[in-house]
DNA sequence: CGCAAACTTGATATCTTTCAACGCGGGTGG
DNA sequence: CCACCCGCGTTGAAAGATATCAAGTTTGCG
């Protein structure tokens, strides 16, 4: 009953396992994470967080579930443009930074809380460094998924890069991972129509690069898709 | 004469122009930038500047011409990830950065310098800021462009976005602007195929939107195009 | 003048969207 | 407990957008 209690007294824990992958922590920098965390606020499955052009987002947790960003045009066509994880920082403005420059939404019951201050030259403010260069990653990633690979490319790509944060926040089990976004979310993200995203889909567990039933994704041989695709590993250079 | 050779001995007019659009520099903000101007390092069109993955672009403020940072896929398929502008800067590093994240061609000729520092708290500094904003923002765009937009609109949006900020710069005469990109190059960074671009350009042109001759592109009414393609103006709230 | 790079054109193949319908399963109210 | 309903996934057929291939044609420049 202790280790229960326990466990679900650690909302932070897919924070510490992503943070402290990307710098080493110290014991005061795990106390910040811990206080932050005992903040937390909960909201619903497609609650908007943040609505783009509004008041900045601060910089912000994600203690659980995922968040998508997006941009939806005058005539109602929706585009994410990236993905918070569980574990990873979101909202992170900059000195000038008035407003968001996209939508917020939960996809999923999610708990955030205020991201903590770190001092400088701590392990956190490195942690810090290295998720605003990891969310510039997978920008770029992304532009080039959407402008020069067909549907299932995209779709092995994006699968690929999700697999591998979540490995990194210690959410997925091996190459499976839970995925709690609808097909016609993740083919937002990946500017694709529903009904063609379904059709790649099949074709992809035709051929047996992947499963994806009852809300768990299998990626069968990540290694070598991510050859197939010029993926590199590691090109942050992370620990 | 002396007012000519007055213009020439000023390589740094495009960059004071646009970072004294982004935030208000001082004596000594401006004084740096011709310092750092003066160590100009010139290459010609088509030049690698940084290769993707090698050692870090370090900060560089770009004096003239075009710089494009591009990725190639394993097959050859390039896909232009953006653009910096003369007066603009790019490399602008995070400290945990070891490699560059894409490759950095020059699209012209080009003359470059590394960035001055700014001291915490400068309008230099300021600017800095806003540019890092800018360059997200741009990130953004890009995606939903990809995502989102058909061919014509995909067009039209980066013609804008060019259009922006050149004006910023002072290099744009009202609505016209030199266009130093080939066909090819502009295909690249739309996701779309030269042949493509090519058919849709003329489309364009018949519509009225935009003409395109002799390295020239002017938009015949930015504001309608912007209002059409949900792009909002200053975004970033600049002054 | 002549070459090479860039731009243009036409015909055809491929990929992706659109529209409309059907099935399945989980929740909910009667 | 069952019937209904709604969100989500799936399917088919046809239309639309974009890519490909293979010529021309123009342009700029030495």
């Amino acid at each position: 009953m202790l280790s229960r209690t326990y466990a679900i007294a650690q909302p932070e824990q897919a924070a510490v396992r992503r943070l402290g992958s990307l710098a080493r922590l110290t014991e005061t920098d795990l106390r910040k994470i811990a206080d932050a965390a005992a903040d937390a606020r909960y909201f619903p499955a497609r609650t908007e967080i943040v609505r783009e052009g509004a008041e900045p987002a601060r910089p912000t947790l994600l203690l659980r579930g995922w968040v998508a960003h997006q941009r939806i045009l005058p005539d109602g066509r929706r585009q994410i443009v990236g993905f918070t994880l569980a574990g990873e920082l979101f909202g992170r403005s900059w000195s000038c930074q008035d407003c968001a420059l996209t939508s917020q939404v939960a996809l999923d019951n999610v708990g955030l809380c205020t991201a903590p201050e770190a001092e400088p030259g701590s392990g956190l403010s490195l942690a810090y460094e290295k998720e605003r260069l990891a969310h510039r990653l997978q920008l770029i990633d992304n532009v080039t998924r959407l402008g020069r690979m067909d549907a299932r490319e995209r779709v092995c790509d994006l699968l690929l890069e999700l697999l591998e944060r979540l490995q990194r926040s210690g959410e997925a089990e091996g190459n499976t991972f839970a995925m709690p976004l609808t097909q016609e979310c993740f083919a937002d993200a990946l500017g694709l129509t529903p009904v063609h995203l379904n059709r790649t889909l099949q074709a992809c567990r035709r051929s047996g690069d992947l499963s994806w039933r009852g809300g768990r994704v299998t990626l069968h041989d990540p290694a070598a898709l991510a050859r197939n695709l010029g993926r590199k590993r590691n090109r942050l250079q992370l620990p």
